[in-house]
DNA sequence: TCTGTTGTTTGCGCTAGGGCAAATTCCATT
DNA sequence: AATGGAATTTGCCCTAGCGCAAACAACAGA
């Protein structure tokens, strides 16, 4: 662990609150990780030795079902913690967490939870408060799957995406990590044809642009009005 | 507060762990209120002024979409806490609690939570290990919301039902509390209409028995054949 | 430069299930 | 018993969007 780290990492909201030398004590028992895309921090039903913080880069959390489907539950973006399993009082982790883009990862061995949380109370304060931000969006997720219709659906994704991680362009926004209509697909509780089209159709109306893997918003304030269900359905 | 009360709730498990004496302390300082069916025990938006016990009766938690969707988040059963957005770092609710029954809950205001989770520890890992299984819950259901059709999600939904809220009858398990067929398809993200079909369908063949605002399924083992999705679509 | 692989686009047909409308049944009151 | 309102059932039509299949890029490695 460079100290270089320390000073980026101090100012993350999971350690708000926390002196500097507590901090210290933290994350001097972390290990770094550095995992290639398309590799897995855990995987689903694995017994869950370890949480993690994600320094940088991306990673999808994707559930599989016994009958081969993949729905992905949220993207995590640098600063956040993930696979938290244990500080909920599982045994296993409940996902596959797989790096969309090359990452960095700290490490803590699950045991160590407890004596943090007894330790530092604001650390727990903080990742509850985040725990309680995913149960509500997982909450809007039902609300939008059970009353939304896809494009409104993809929409959303999309805008949820370029707020996490969007990115500055010449074109536009940018998501600032490969991304592919299967991504988009397995998000939005579509299919990988139906993302295309809906993508294909925005990209004639100038609402965005794509690419392989790729995918730009330029004009974000238009997909917002179709998010919100207010199309003139041409 | 009865002492009758105080035996039956020492046995929930969201005061495992904790002392008669602290047991005391905490009921002391609840309010008991009656809530008649189809008030409601707090409303979406509202601050978040307490959080509550259900001791007695079932609550049905419901979003209301700007639209006028209303989508049934979940259902609650005697014994567990609800309205505690407060301990995850939320001022207002995020949901409005309708009384599905008639119910007694006990009432604690909200910055009582701060003073419980620090002197009981095991009071706030309990309820921290019940918002973890809520967040599987959720996610749960937005994977079945992308993978399943809706005869599999009503199917699901029933069962959920009868396990937690089933009571054995001659007929079969009834779902003990007044349910219609329009709050299953708010459950399940589908329409009064093809709720109404399936439940109507799977009485000729017998699997369940319906009534008014009743429904008890005598076939539980077919009915999971339909839900785990191995329906021979006659 | 060529080639295989992986991601993307698009056409076409089909169906699950939503929307609308009208009966029908049940219950609470009078 | 009669009346009115709410819950339920059902028929019919219609479409969003899925499935299948086939073409088409775009990139990586030889």
């Amino acid at each position: 662990m460079a100290s270089l780290d320390r000073s980026l990492i101090a100012g993350l909201s999971v350690f708000e609150g926390i002196a500097a030398a507590d901090l210290d004590r933290i994350i001097g028992q972390a290990r770094s990780i550095r995992v290639a895309r398309d590799q897995r921090v855990f995987e689903q039903e694995q017994e869950a030795h370890s949480f993690f913080l994600l320094l940088d880069g991306h990673v999808r959390v994707v559930k599989s079902t016994p009958d081969g489907h993949e729905v992905t539950v949220r993207y995590i973006s640098p600063g956040e913690l993930l696979g938290i399993a244990s500080a909920l009082g599982r045994t296993t982790y409940p996902a596959n967490a797989i790096a969309a883009a090359d990452c960095v990862v700290l490490a803590w061995p699950s045991q160590l939870w407890l004596t943090f949380s007894a330790s530092f109370p604001s650390f727990s304060a903080n990742t509850y408060k985040a725990v309680g931000s995913r149960l509500q969006d997982a909450h809007s997720r039902v609300v939008e799957m059970s009353t939304e219709q896809v494009e409104q659906r993809v929409a959303h994704a999309l805008l949820k995406l370029i707020k996490q991680s969007g990115k500055k362009t010449e074109e536009g926004i940018l998501i600032d990590f490969p991304i592919s209509r299967q991504d988009v697909a397995e998000m939005t509780g579509t299919t990988l044809h139906t993302a295309s089209r809906l993508l294909s159709a925005w990209e004639d109306q100038g609402l965005v642009k794509g690419g392989r893997q790729k995918i730009v918003v330029v004009e974000p304030h238009r997909l917002l009005v179709i998010a919100e269900g207010r199309t003139s359905k041409s």
